[in-house]
RNA sequence: GCGCGGUUAGCUCAGUUGGUAGAGCAACCCGUUUACACCGGGAAGGUCGCAGGUUCGAGUCCUGCACCGCGCACCA
């Protein structure tokens, strides 16, 4: 039959993608509202909500893909499907970026600016950013709804976090304390557990006696913070120390009077150094858990900008860098100092803005993990965490993130998640005093009356992206939607936000809802460069995957970027291998010029799945064989192995379908006989299903076929994914 | 220190429950009167990190070791 003149010239990918895009998005299938047919069951995927920073990266463009191609697939198995898609506004790293924008090109600060100010400028940036993600997704061919779009800050969602603030505050899950916790010099805020990076560098140890009269030698990299200290703790076995336990001794150091105890604790290593431990209990976590054990004072020497606060004008004011040479100089030149060795030293640093961690003491608002729920049978919110894992209501694939995962549950503490920075959730608490007496008010809104002032802080991000299963769909209000759609079916990102979000939404939803948020966690490596490092600014080796589009065809990036990357390991992004899936989107489009070209009318008019092909006929060998090789498709798909799946169904196309299938169809139609209309027949029937098969990987290419193929009316996204290969039997049959 | 992952063809990586090793790219030979050169045909290439063990049979399960990567803890 005539070929569409489309079919004389190669592939474009960029004039079909965009165009297909459109098809798409004003047909109002992404909705699972529009979706035809009677579909009971949903299947649901919350994006992971990209930070609002800049632009898409691979990463991304691997989670689009994927989660593209699970929402694809359950949409053509019947199964109203929802993929909610938003943006995170990321508090510390879009603020961050901004303040350095506007440093750098006004030489201004965000106090320059004032809060309100700043916050407007934010949130342009913010919204900038913001649609750029918007069109990239678009680009990668995302089926979301984009009608249910949500942002983390927006009101909806700040409705949420007030509503989660309040239970948790009237629990008393929620507290405020004045605890240690890490202190972000450069951002001027405090920072979770997990926002630390380690940085291994090489440090002096210097060991040392505080006085002359002191009988125990300690050792530290920071001598600056010895004017804090108010113990040296030894192990209570450590025989060399035994007959000192419990003795006191004033002392100056370095001119900064200081009161010293000698105690036996647990936590210190007779092996290290001296096995004497000169205890900070402020600017050190684990000297704070032994101040706790022994009750000692913790006086604060360190202040938010780094600088000392105590001691003469030697030290007082100066970096804490600065005092520790000068400190250094007055050990040694007291006779004090005993040796200085090289070692290596894990330095903390904020994985946002790159300062050096400094413990301090601030009264700052927790999460407390430990403390058990009386509404949920005294459990804490670490079993609560732990629970559904434990029990299998929750499966993460691969599966040996789950040790992971607990082990991260073992060694968690309070959740600190009060920061000093304006971008964000603002602490839903009111304080209000006068001279009798002070009020603390804690609610979803502001309370009645005057002279109310609200916390200064906001929210870790993740307090409220903890929420994004139930928060994206309405709640607090008990809409039909988060019936409909929670828990979740699927929660598909990468495996280094494991702790920092997906933790947290279990977290947040046992505690909420008191359901599992989503049943399965599908965690997708990192996509590294070609020599295996990561994609980062510093190193300028990101690429954007409009890029890729523009380059290859959206198509074709998909492809590359699923085939053969197995769950949670990592990947390296190859143009070669993305060229080769670009050369199959053409592939895929001769093989339609051939198909159309070969066979007539009246073969698609007898091309019904069924129609046709009875047992004997010489199509049952190859329409078996699909037959075999889609069910394992299925298989794979239904597995989550859809590095498997889209190998074999490239395979197939190509090496089974083209190369054999079609070139004996050249040989068989000479003769032009009944064997030669069955064949026919089947290659309509064959290209047909392969083209349902290949959609979620490569949908835009499928689409435009799928158009081009006479007798489709609807469009590919809803057509059936093939299930059934039931060939007739003759005594199903009408004819004679 | 504890834990996790990796080690398979020159390169990048797959390999579901144990049953004669796979893909892409690269390299080699041949082929162009048209579905496609963004192509086709053919051949080549691996003692599956090492050493043991279980089994009729191990890339796959068990034990130990080595190297690489990562996480957590420590980091006085």
């Amino acid at each position: 039959m005539e070929v569409n003149p489309k079919l004389l010239k190669p592939y474009d990918p960029t004039e079909t993608e965009a165009r297909i895009y459109k098809l798409w998005e004003e047909s109002g299938l992404f909705n699972p509202d529009n979706l035809p047919g009677n579909r009971e069951e949903a299947f649901t995927i919350m994006m992971p909500p990209p930070n609002v920073t800049g632009v898409l990266h691979m990463g991304h463009a691997l989670m689009i893909t994927l989660e593209d191609i699970m929402i694809r697939y359950k949409r053509m198995q019947g199964y109203k499907t929802l993929w909610l898609p938003g943006t995170d506004h990321a508090a510390i790293a879009t603020q961050s970026k901004v303040e350095k924008e506007i440093q750098k090109k006004e030489g201004k600060s965000r106090h320059d600016l004032g809060r309100e100010e700043m916050l407007k400028r934010i949130g342009d940036f913010a919204q900038q950013s913001h649609d750029t993600i918007i069109s990239q997704i678009k680009v990668m061919g995302a089926s979301c709804d984009w009608s249910r779009e949500a942002f983390t800050l927006d009101d909806k969602r700040n409705l949420a976090v007030n509503t989660v603030f309040k239970k948790m505050y009237d629990d008393g899950i929620i507290y405020r304390g004045n605890r240690i916790i890490n202190w972000d010099p450069k951002g001027q805020t405090t920072i979770s557990d997990d926002e630390i990076v380690y940085e291994e560098r090489t440090a002096k140890m210097y060991t040392f006696k505080y006085s002359k009269d002191f009988p125990i030698s300690i050792s530290t990299t920071r001598p600056e913070t010895k004017v804090g200290d108010v113990a040296v703790a030894v192990h209570p076995e450590d025989k060399r120390y035994e007959n000192l336990i419990g003795k006191e001794y004033d002392l100056i150091f370095c001119g900064v009077p200081i009161h010293i105890k000698i105690i036996a604790d647990k936590a210190v290593e007779p092996e290290f150094g001296t096995g004497a431990l000169g205890v900070t209990p402020a600017h050190s976590m684990i000297d704070w858990e032994i101040a706790d054990r022994h009750d000692l004072p913790r006086p604060q020497v360190i202040n938010e900008y780094a600088k000392m606060m105590v001691g003469g004008e030697n030290i007082l004011g100066k970096k804490t860098t600065e005092a520790r040479e000068v400190i250094v100089e007055w050990l040694r030149t007291e006779g004090l100092l005993e040796k200085e060795e090289e070692m290596k030293q894990n330095v903390s640093t904020a994985e946002r803005t790159g300062g050096i961690v400094e413990p301090l003491p601030k009264l700052q608002w927790f999460i407390n993990v430990n403390k058990p729920i009386k509404e949920r049978g005294n459990k804490t919110l670490k079993e609560l965490m732990r629970e559904p894992l434990k029990n299998g209501e929750i499966k993460i694939i691969p599966e040996y993130f789950d040790k992971t995962y607990f082990h991260w549950i073992e060694n968690l503490r309070d959740w600190c998640i009060s920061r000093q920075i304006w971008y964000g959730h603002r602490v839903p608490v009111w304080y209000r005093a006068n001279e009798n007496n002070s009020e603390t008010y804690c609610g979803v809104v502001a309370p009645e009356g005057e002279g109310w002032k609200q916390d200064e802080d906001t929210l870790d991000t993740w307090f409220s992206s903890g929420m994004w299963t139930f928060s994206t769909l309405g709640w607090p209000e008990q809409t039909s939607n988060l019936k409909t759609y929670h828990p979740t079916d699927v929660l598909e990102t990468g495996s280094e936000i494991l702790f920092f979000w997906v933790a947290r939404m279990v977290l947040m939803s046992e505690y909420v809802l008191e359901e599992i948020p989503f049943k399965t966690i599908y965690l997708h490596g990192t996509v590294r460069d070609g020599q295996g490092r990561k994609m980062s600014k510093s190193l300028g080796n990101g690429i954007d995957p409009l890029d890729i589009a523009q380059k290859f065809g959206a198509d074709a990036g998909r492809i590359a970027l699923v085939t053969g990357t197995a769950p949670g390991t990592d990947s390296r992004i190859d143009e070669n291998k993305i060229k080769g899936y670009k050369n199959f989107a053409n592939k895929c489009w001769n093989i339609t010029r051939f198909v159309l070209d070969t066979v007539d009318e009246s073969n698609f008019e007898t091309q019904g799945r069924t129609l046709g092909i009875q047992k004997g006929s010489t199509l049952v060998p190859i329409i078996e064989e699909f037959k075999k090789i889609s069910e394992d498709i299925t298989s794979d798909m239904e597995n989550y192995r859809f590095h498997i799946a889209s190998e074999k169904i490239y395979h197939y196309i190509w090496h089974r379908f083209a190369d054999e299938i079609i070139e004996e169809t050249k040989e068989i139609i000479k003769t032009k006989d009944e064997k030669s209309e069955e064949r026919k027949t089947a290659l309509i029937l064959i290209w047909k299903d392969c083209l349902k098969v290949l959609h979620p990987f490569m949908p835009f290419v499928t689409e435009e076929i799928w158009s081009i193929l006479p007798g489709n009316k609807n469009l590919l996204i809803i057509e059936k994914w093939p299930t059934e290969f039931t060939l007739d039997e003759p005594s199903n049959d009408n004819r004679p």
